[in-house]
DNA sequence: TAAAATTGGATCACAATTGGATTAATTTAC
DNA sequence: GTAAATTAATCCAATTGTGATCCAATTTTA
């Protein structure tokens, strides 16, 4: 073998891209130039280039170039960092209706019963927006659980971390007046019954008011 | 017995690989001079290897070399690796369709390009599963990328960590029959002419049929 | 519009490099 | 002193980078 595999080739190039020196959507040099500067064969090259593109970094047209896509490979891990409140809407409104889809198929009474218990505890907690967030994500987590679905777990489980962020909080707690917990917790029980009743799309459609209502409060704090 | 045993140089190695100093992926330097750094016979050092490689830490090829294995436990978690394929497609289920809708609302005449050109692709590749399945994955990674959601696009990147796990990608070469290839291409098409008109609820339909018949298919070779 | 230059895509034979395996000599431990 | 492990020296087979060449797509130039 040459002295350095196109794998090693690849690790150089993807340092360059976060380090800036291949900026977004700028094209990178011809393959030619590229593989002499960087002293490897053109295949060889070409094999790290290929590898790039299959990561999602890179993107080559044939007779015109190769070019940087990638939004920085920093995304992956700040992400969840960066993410903002709507962002995190918008996702929930991905997950959380097919999870209730979900619940109602391998859902079990247990599962019930305990979300049963959090929505007592939540209705409990009408004037204490601490608790109720608290309360209040341990029950989406069950819901999540009720799937059977250790990926799905996972995601939510991933989603919940941005959730406890301070900024994130913050402009939640300015969301959770009174009367958005009331409203919040009438929509849990109708969600939670649609479960019970196991009817799936109900109960996906009533998680989705919800989420929408979320949203609008989410988006009046905001102008705020 | 000489000096060093074989079991010191593996728990060097195995420090060196906790301690980040080789990486995941990262290519191990060449028996011969590893050997000859760590002041030991090629033999010894062998013997360290394939105690590491019996550990999970390593992975040697014959004639390329030794690389780190995807470890680290945290960073790739147990749900991710031990998910099966149907939770995964449930998964899919969950954020795919919804990610239509938010490509409508965000998606630019770019992204729709790109994704123009997969489709293109994956039909050349009508009868190359291998290439078909990486086409594949960058489509849905596109697609992600067009909803603007940083958070939505991370989850995907995290899906897609899956699909290239090994079990699930020899499954899955079992499904990608010519016949269940022409069908997803059609399929990828009628999702991208509802995204291109703007329709965000029938671009979820035709992503809701397209995971379908992944299901199907999936079982159907669970079954074989 | 047409031709020329430039770019990536693909393939091939070849040489260099790599891990795998065997054997015999040497060192170490008990 | 014996048994064990390490070392050292080879050879083998697999992999892959190299260099050259040709093709196809695109862009630039005339």
């Amino acid at each position: 073998m040459g002295r350095r595999s196109f794998s090693d080739v690849a690790a150089d190039i993807r340092q360059s891209i976060e380090d800036g020196e291949f900026q977004r959507f700028e094209r990178l040099p011809p393959s030619r130039l590229l593989a002499e500067k960087l002293g490897v064969a053109r295949n060889t090259l070409r094999d790290a280039l290929y590898q790039l593109e299959k990561e999602g970094l890179l993107e080559t047209r044939a007779g015109s170039g190769t070019y940087v896509t990638a939004m920085k490979q920093d995304i992956v891990p700040a992400a969840l960092e960066e993410a903002s409140p709507l962002e995190l809407i918008d996702a929930r409104f991905a997950l959380e209706p097919h999870i209730c889809r979900l619940s109602v198929l391998h859902g079990r009474r247990e599962d019930f019963e305990a979300l049963e218990m959090y929505c007592t505890q939540m209705e409990a907690a009408q004037n204490d927006p601490i608790s109720f967030a608290e309360i209040d994500t341990a029950f989406h987590r069950r819901l999540a659980a009720s799937t059977r679905n250790n990926l799905l777990i996972w995601l939510i489980s991933q989603i919940n971390t941005v959730r406890s962020l301070d900024e994130w909080t913050r402009m939640r707690h300015l969301t959770l007046e009174e009367q958005i917990i009331q409203q919040y917790n009438a929509q849990h029980r109708e969600v939670l019954n649609a479960l019970r009743s196991r009817e799936p799309e109900r109960a996906a459609v009533k998680m989705k008011e919800h989420l929408e209502t979320a949203r609008v409060s989410l988006m009046r704090a905001a102008e705020a």
